[in-house]
Parts: structure tokens; sequence; C-alpha cells
RNA sequence: GCCGGAGUGGCGGAACGGUAUACGCGGCGGUCUCAAACACCGCUGGCCGAAAGGUCUUGUGGGUUCGAAUCCCACCUCCGGUACCA
């Protein structure tokens, strides 16, 4: 909506530039970043102060990493929100002393490049490296300290060839394999992505055909094989709900595979095997009726001939349907029988079997056996069906005839067998072993695991992406490419035609080859890697991103992996953050990194949205543009806007409305160092101390101030909690106004405090911060040394030190009084005190007394009266 | 639907189970100015009250507790993910 956009443009026109207050503006320069920021920018780059030297011993090093962007056009507000956080991080760090390296790069191929391609008609890699040139310029205005020395550009031969080596030893390893599954497929475009697919009609978002399902042989990699080993998060400093979440989308059930023989004829048995996955089989007593996915190998041998007309339409119906809308529990249950049963191992009984769209063929075994008594699909579907609903497991003390109402699938241990043959008043949990050990004695079961998670399809029908080094011989099947003719270059001339199909199956050069093992002629593949391939190990390229015979240097991996702190957003929770860790344990196995994990500590921003609430896009046209705002209020303000905004993990729609207020905080803090002695020559008051306090108290006061603002913004750093850090400093800087021009000014304990403000401030406005330490060292004919090789300062305690607190009197939890007592006052005489007010004595009136309670430490008295 | 998160003044938000609304924006009043802008000072959750003060208030409804924005249960709304956007 380009009309929001333009409300808050206007808004912002109307604030000017950031000037100096009152008749400090004829005293000194006013504050200009415009000025200011490019200079700095210069001088740290000419100094190389940021680039790291990864073989320095002398430091611990400190690897913090943060997303590295695509390559869109140009950064919003967003990629600043998700970076400058992140760079006062590593200038915090490096004011503690740590070797910092702070790499970034681009994740460079992708499909947005392929559909500009297609619409202007200009080559994904032309259109890929003008946007990254224009946002290497953008992101160095944000004073970041990059080490661009260390940049990783994914499309870049030098990246990919590594990825195709590492797909080469997975095939070999086993790890890597072909297999077919379905896509969504348009006719003129080919494989559709989700999101290219429109409304419930399902058609191409770019030429409007119906969208089918088409089955495509595609490559896979083995994630599942690492699983189990993805469950354990030992050692990880992970947000809890990403943790939840790749948890539950790895999706381990323990249970166990049964066969049920079909009996394809009526009172005929003797049919192949169904076997299905279960992790309830003390219920298989339970099962009245068996349910095959759709898309299951026995649906249509098994289907009886007066049945199939029914069956396949069905079985086409539920191929246009999406995994979302078939797996939603609200949804009316359809289905319909084959005209087959299946035999129940456990007791011989007949039960006939449907195909039903909610049951998946990629989950388990693809069938169930349903069990309505005790789960709630299972019930819905047997209600709307009016199948039989036995129970088989009950509370203790529960009603074996008792009709259900709903599916009980409460499965706690005090838990009895019913209706269950000979294991009829068994505990539920022994019979769930018992019943799989005899079946397991027949040879009909046997216990298994089973996951949610899908092995990963890397195989992408485009053009822009790694090419799979695959060579397919019709003599010797698909081969891997050899590690001596990698890379697989991908041509950059190719033939769009203006549709999304693969410009890589009509370009004879690259499909014509021979075949390595025989030499016969062979074609190659044409399919491209998943853009997720190239994320999932570029943290260790950033270490040596020139090496030329290897992934990875393995001594500078030793030195700096895992990264110590990982920064980006949650959208990201099970793909990227589940496939990197994936990838480490391979690339571990494959002996080329030492580590099981990639991120020691994670933390995830979240999204800044457009003025309408959507997410940020060119197409919504709600995408807010920083570099407007930073030439009107400079870089500096916007970081700290930007952290000052609300908490980092939380996001929210964008707003420029208050960046005025931060941009007046730095004019503020430009005054304060820069002209102790003015004042104000619109408040009387201004000059004096503040009314009844003498010279030492006001010293005091500046210096618990600093030092209890350094003591609580230190925690609000480590914790990220920036926006409390802002408002901390804020609080310190309104302090230090009032004290401006009085005769404490400029003494040595608001020189303190402003030395403490500066250091404190410059991890998020390292410019200003920067420029007035250079200042106040030239006006103390001091050299040069810039602040951000300046150490963190320290707490004095002693200077927080408090004569007396205020105590909250409550009465029934209800605030009544408040009353100011020593520091040191104990419990007792604290009570006292409080009995004695006329308040206090008031408000109890006649009642009487229950409880006092005085709570830890004397923070609080709360009075609770009887009645 | 499922998984994860969020809901507090006019707005962004603050608050180890213990004084709800810090800090900032906006608004109102004032100072400075020939005037304006900038800057600076003061006030600013609702209701009752002249005031002192009282009372209500953290999406909705319950619960636990001396005490709940915070913990528990149910629900509503919004955001992220849902395997080919990155």
């Amino acid at each position: 909506m380009p009309h929001q956009a333009a409300d808050w443009a206007a808004e912002v026109h109307e604030v000017h530039t950031v000037t100096t207050t009152g008749e400090a503006r004829d005293r000194i320069e006013r504050y200009n970043p415009t000025a200011i920021e490019p200079k700095w920018q210069e001088r740290w780059a000419d100094l190389r102060l940021y680039d790291t030297d990864l073989y320095d011993d002398s430091r611990p090093p400190f690897y913090l990493l943060t997303m590295y962007p695509y390559p869109s056009g140009a950064l919003h507000i967003g990629h600043w929100y998700i970076t400058t956080p992140t760079d006062a991080i590593a200038r915090y760090r490096r004011m503690h002393g740590d070797n910092v390296f702070l790499p970034i790069g681009f994740d460079a191929f992708g499909l947005p490049a392929e559909n500009a391609a297609i619409k202007n008609k200009i080559n994904p890699r032309a259109w890929t490296s003008a946007n990254m040139e224009n946002m290497r310029r953008q992101l160095r205005t944000m004073g970041s300290t990059f080490a661009w020395r260390h940049e990783v550009v994914t499309c870049d031969p030098a990246y990919y060839r590594w990825n195709q080596w590492m797909f080469v030893k997975f095939l070999e390893k086993g790890l890597a394999y072909r297999s077919v599954s379905p896509v969504d497929w348009c006719p003129n475009d080919g494989t559709l992505a989700r999101e290219q697919v429109e409304g419930v009609e399902r058609r191409c978002w770019r030429c409007g055909a119906q969208v089918e399902k088409r089955e495509l042989a595609q490559w896979y990699l083995r994630i599942t094989d690492y699983a189990d080993e993805l469950l354990d998060f030992t050692g990880l400093d992970w947000p809890e709900p990403i943790r939840s979440m790749q948890t539950n989308w790895i999706g381990r059930s323990s249970g166990a595979e049964v066969d049920f023989e079909s009996a394809p004829m009526l009172h005929h048995a003797g049919g192949e095997p169904i076997r299905v996955f279960t992790t309830r089989p003390d219920t298989l007593f339970g099962a009245t009726f068996m349910v095959l996915a759709p898309e299951h190998a026995l649906v249509s041998p098994l289907t009886a001939p007066d049945r199939r007309a029914e069956v396949e339409a069905y079985v086409a119906a539920a191929a246009n349907k999406t995994e979302i809308n078939r797996l939603s529990t609200d949804r009316e249950k359809t289905g319909v029988p084959i005209g087959a049963d299946a035999i129940n191992p456990v007791n011989g009984e007949r039960i006939p079997i449907f195909v039903a769209d909610y049951v998946l063929g990629g989950y388990g075994t693809g069938a169930i056996m349903a069990v309505p008594a005790h789960d709630e699909r299972d019930f819905a579907f047997a209600k709307a069906f009016d199948l039989p609903i036995i129970k088989v497991v009950m509370p203790r003390d529960g009603d074996p005839d008792e009709e259900l109402t709903q599916a009980f699938t409460a499965h706690t241990i005090d838990e009895v067998m019913v209706n269950s043959g000979s294991f009829t008043g068994r505990p539920a949990a022994q019979a769930w072993h018992e019943i799989v050990s005899s079946l397991g004695d027949q040879g009909k079961g046997e216990q298994a695991v089973t996951f949610r998670l899908r092995d990963w399809l890397i195989s992408r029908q485009r053009y822009w992406g790694t090419p799979i080094p695959v060579i397919h011989c019709t003599d010797c099947g698909p081969v891997g490419v050899p590690e001596a003719d990698l890379p697989v270059l991908l041509p950059d001339e190719v033939d769009y035609r203006g549709s999304g199909d693969n410009p890589l199956t009509r370009d004879e050069a690259f499909l014509a080859c021979s075949c390595p093992q025989c030499g016969k002629p062979a074609r190659r593949e044409t399919d491209t890697m998943d853009t997720f391939i190239d994320s999932s190990w570029y943290w260790f390229r950033y270490l040596s991103p020139h090496k030329n015979d290897g992934p990875v240097d393995s001594d500078l991996v030793r030195r700096w992996t895992p990264v110590n702190q990982y920064t980006g957003g949650a959208e990201h929770a099970v793909m990227h953050l589940l496939y990197s860790r994936f990838f480490t344990k391979a690339m571990r196995d494959l002996g080329l990194v030492h580590e099981n994990e990639p991120f020691t500590k994670l933390f995830n921003q979240g999204q800044i949205l457009g003025a309408d609430g959507e997410r940020m896009s060119k197409s919504r046209g709600n995408v807010q543009d920083p570099d407007e705002l930073v030439s009107r209020y400079g870089a500096d303000a916007v970081r700290l806007f930007l952290m000052f905004m609300g908490p980092w993990d939380q996001g929210g729609p964008w707003s420029p409305t208050g960046i005025g207020g931060v941009a007046k905080f730095l004019g503020r803090v430009w005054t304060l160092a820069l002209d102790p002695h003015g004042r104000e020559p619109a408040d009387p008051l201004s000059g004096q101390l503040p009314a009844g306090e003498t010279d030492a108290l006001a010293r005091d006061r500046i210096r618990a101030a600093a030092h209890r603002t350094l003591r609580d913004v230190s925690v609000d750093y480590e914790g990220f909690r920036w926006n409390t850090m802002v408002a901390k400093l804020m609080e310190l800087s309104n302090t230090l106004a009032r004290y401006r021009g009085s005769e404490v000014a400029g003494l040595p304990e608001w020189d303190e405090a402003i030395r403490m403000l500066l250091l404190m401030l410059a991890p998020a406005a390292p410019h200003i911060t920067e420029e007035l330490w250079s200042r106040l060292a030239e006006a103390r004919g001091e050299s040069w040394t810039s602040i951000h090789t300046e150490e963190w300062p320290r707490v004095d305690e002693t200077a927080i030190v408090e004569a007396t607190r205020e105590v909250p009197i409550q009465i029934n939890g209800k605030l009544r009084d408040k009353i100011t007592v020593p520091a040191g006052i104990t419990d007792i005489e604290l009570e006292q005190i409080v009995r004695s007010r006329d308040k206090v004595v008031a408000a109890i009136g006649g009642a009487e007394i229950a409880k006092l309670i005085v709570v830890s430490g004397g923070k609080l008295v709360n009075i609770v009266l009887r009645g």
C-alpha cells in the first residue's frame, strides 16, 4: 500500500535537522551526523580496525555470525534491525578484550533472481551482482564492523563447487539418493513453489494455468539418518521455543509396525500383507477399520472392481489437496471404502479398508489401523461413516460398557485393558509391550520408531542454483561427477523463454557429456540444489573464502568454530537452523570439521513488518528504505531507534514515530560532552543545583547515577535488551542535564560520568561517540585513540550504596502508604515503624491483623486483615 | 488444522510473583523569539472529588496466592513456520 508509506514520509519531512540547545548554538558546533559518519567509517576502514586477524592468539576468539542477506535489490529497515544490534554485540565484545570475527556475505542463488530475469529479461547473475553492489554500499553506511575481506558469495563457482564436492561425497556415502516424489507442476512454468500456487483453484501465479501434481525423480539427503542426534540439544544455549519447534518438527514417535493380512475377496484371506505403524499397539483389539493413504501402493491392487471408479476419483481429488488442508482436524472427514478387508492379526477379525486423505503417504507406512475409541481423527471418521467403536483401554475404575462421546486418549499409567481377549484386565502400559512381543513371535510385527521429519528434497527444476554434479548414463545410471572435473559450471548465457521452466534442459552444450565410468556419451543432470544447501555451511567458508584445495581450513575451523553467537530471524526455526545442524554433523562424519553443532548460542530477533502489519515486500509496496532515514537523522540515530523501539525478539509493524526522540537524545549527549558549562536561557533554574542539594551531595549523586547505569546497562547488553539499555542511558543524560552549567559541571565526577556515558553508548552509536571521544582528547591535548579500542568501564559498587530506601506498605495487597527508612534497618524495626504510622492505623481501623508479611530484605510490607 | 510466539495508557513500550504504566512519542500549558521553527521547563491512564483522597484498569472468563501483567486452565485476536520464498 504505497499511500501508507507516503503518510509517514510526510510526517518525517516535518521534523527538521537536529540542533543543539539554547545558547550552546553560539558556543559549539551543531551535531551534524552527515558530516561525522562517513569520516569515521573511512577512518576505521583505513586503520583496518575491524579486520580480524584469525591467527591472533593473544585474545579469546569470538565468532559472531548473523544470517547473511539475500541480495533482493536494496536493504530495507529489517536488515538494519538484524544487523546493527549484532554490530553492537561485536563492539561490546571487543571492549571486553575478545578477538571478534563478524563476517558478511550474500545468499546469492534463488528464485527471486530468476523471477526478475523472466520479468525483465535480465541475466540473473547481472541482476544479483548489481543488487549486491548496491547493498554493500548500504551496509557500509551502517557503520558496522564487518570483516569484508572474508565475504562469501554463494553464486560464485569458488563457493558452489564445494556444494558439489560435498554432494559427491554424500553420494559415495549413501547419504544422497534419488527417489520419485510429486511436485506442483504448471505446464508452462514447470515446478512451482507453494506460494506460486494461488487459490483453492490452484492456478499458476504467472500464467494462470491449472496446476497439477507430477511425479519426478529427484535427489534427497538422508537427514532422517540424523533424526535422533538432532533431537539432542545438549550444550546449546538456544531459545526454548526454537528447540521445541525443532523437536516437534522431527516428531519422533515410538510404537510398532504391524502386518495385517489383506483379504481382497469376500471370504478369502491370503492377500498381500499391509504394514501399519501405530503408537498404540495396546489398542489393537479396538481396530474396527483400516485406512490407506491415497498414495499407498496397494490401493489400486486391492480395490474391488465395483469400487474402482469411486476410489480412483477420490485418489485423483486428494492429489490436488494441500497437506495443510488434508491434516486439518476440524475438516469434515472424507474417504471411500475400497471393497476389500484386512485381517486383524490379534483376533483374526475382518475389518473394512478405506482410502482417506487424512492419512499421508509419506508418514509411517502410509497405512493405519483405525481405533476410533482411542484416536480423535479415527473417532470422527467412524462417526461420519457409522463404523463400530470398541473401547479397549479405560481407567482402572471405568465402566467397560459406557458409550464414548469422544475418543479416550488420556494414556495414563493407571489404565487397564478391556474387550481385548486374553489381555483383558492387564495394565495397558504392560499390554503395550506384551502385544508387540506376541506379534513378534508370530512374525507379524515389531517395535518401531518413526519420524515426522522427512528426508531433505534438494532437487530444484531451476536454473539459478548449484548444478547437481551428476551424469546420467544409459548403461551406468546416475554417476557422480569426479572431483577432478568439479566444478560443474552453471552456464551464464541460457535461453529464457519468458517462463519459469528450467533453461538448462534446453542447453545442449551443458547437457552433452560423457560417462565418467564407461566413457559413452551421456547427459548431465539439470536439477540444481536447494539454496538451503548454500546456507548450511557458509560460516565455515567465511574463515577461508579463497581456499581452493578444499571446502574448509581445518586449522581455522578448530580455532573459531562452533560459532559463539548466531543472530537472525525466528522464521528460520525449523528449516535453515535444522539443515545447518544436519550439515555440520554430516561434515563431521566426512572428517571435515570436529564439532557436533554449528551455533553454540542463538538469538532470534523479531521481524519488522511494513506499516500495514504485513511482511515487507516490494510487491506490497510497504518497504522502508533506510537510506532516507540515514540521510535525515544519521546512522547512529537509526541504529539507536531500532534498538529503542522494543524488545529485539519481538519486531512488529514499522513506524518511524519516535525516531526524533532518539535524535534529540544524541543531540543532548553532544551538548553535555562539548558544553558542560552552558545554560538553558529558557529555564530559570538552569545552572543551579537542585533545591537543597549541596556540592558534595550533587557530586555523589552524579557518580551514583553513572555507576548504577553502568551496572544495569551491562546486564542489558549481555541479554541484548537494547530498549531498556537505551532508556537507562537517556535517564543518565537527563540526570546530567540537570547539573549542566552548575558548579559541579566539569568536576572530576562529571567528567567521569560523561566518559562512562560515551563508553556505554559507543557500541550502539559508534560515530557520535567516536567524534566526541576524539574532541575531548583534543581538548585535553592528548592524541587520538579510538573509543572502540577502549575497555568497558568497571562498576564502583561503593558509589552506588544508598543511605535510605523507600518501603511501600500494603493492606490486603493494596498500596496504602510509603515510608523512607535507613538502609540498614532490621525487619523488626521496620514492622514497629509501620504499625505506628497514622495512615496505617487509620486504614486498619478496628480490624484485627491476621498476618504481617515483610517481603525479602524489607522491600515491602503487607498487612493482612482478618475477615 | 498443527507447531511456536505475542496481546499493558492516544502510540512504541517498562515492570526477580511484591509501588502497573520506567524511557520515548504524541497532546496540553509555559519560557526563549519581532514572529516562527529549533531548544528548554512543567503537566499528562479512566472515573468520582474543590482538594485531601478514593476507586477502577494489563485481550476475555475462571483458578492458585497474603499479594498475579507475571503462575495454572479455557477461550478470542494477531504474527511466524508448515518441507520448492529466503
